[in-house]
DNA sequence: CACCAAATGGTTGTGCACAACTAGATTGGG
DNA sequence: CCCAATCTAGTTGTGCACAACCATTTGGTG
């Protein structure tokens, strides 16, 4: 296979100042709200697939233990969410919204639209680098 | 304008999972020579522009010196940088390679050939990747 | 039953990222 | 000249990310 090497590298750049030009984006939108992009990322999960455990979670976010764990601690705290061992298997401990938790998806609202605009991608552009990304992803 | 608003939050998050795997294949590269994936960033302008003061370093990887100073403190520790003041101005502070440092270029060797391969993208798509990136980094 | 391998989540340690703040040097206007 | 605004790094505090390791639970198997 033959590629250009300065591209290459500079994609690999890009890719890493993009995924945090994002976060940043995400940062405004969601600091009135005391959350973070993962914390955010979370609560997606919870709101669109109801209880959930860590282990779950963790597939669905591509995320280990060593980082959920404090960050749902966090999510605890705040009150969002409540943490609770299983009753058949204990080994397992389950993630529940509570009210504030759950009320948290109508005052954040649609925080999707705001963010697309800002990068004036169109909705074609939009598809291709979902196509791209997801071929990136899917071989590694 | 007109988005699908399932499409926008997967793109938010195959961003965010994307750059989060192109490390850890970094990691895998990068790992014998004792470095990380910011580190070697750092190198790579050192190698390309020669000595270059931190606030340079910071516009070329869009970091600022919260992230940079102690990141650049570990690779002085390790031999590969030395920090020196500026002479006319010392609110600078200049970053050189040392002998360490330049022969680590050679040592390291092309990292992009093997990550690109990895990917199983062409060409094509990591040219039009490459395209999409800067205009949603563009804008924002 | 005793024992062991696998599963599950937690803990520890290191290294980014970034906001907010600090300290010192520099520069320009009065 | 003098001082206030600005520039440049560094420091502090919080929160990811991930590797390595650990404790508990579970489900078999002999």
């Amino acid at each position: 296979m033959r590629t250009s090497t300065a591209l290459d590298d500079m994609i690999c750049f890009q890719l890493y100042a993009a995924s945090r030009g994002m976060t940043a984006l995400y940062r405004r939108l969601l600091d009135p709200h005391q959350l973070t992009y993962p914390q955010y990322l979370v609560l997606r999960v919870l709101w669109h697939d109801g209880p959930t455990t860590v282990g779950d979670l963790g597939r669905a976010l591509e995320l280990d233990s060593g980082t959920l764990s404090p960050l749902l601690k966090r999510l605890e705290t705040q009150g969002r969410i409540r943490r609770e061992r299983g009753a058949h298997d204990e080994r397992v401990v389950w993630i529940h919204l509570t009210a504030d938790g759950t009320t948290l998806q109508d005052q954040i609202g649609d925080l999707t639209q705001r963010l697309v605009c800002a990068t004036g991608l169109t909705l074609d552009e939009l598809t291709q680098l979902h196509h791209l990304l997801s071929r990136a992803r899917g071989r590694v």
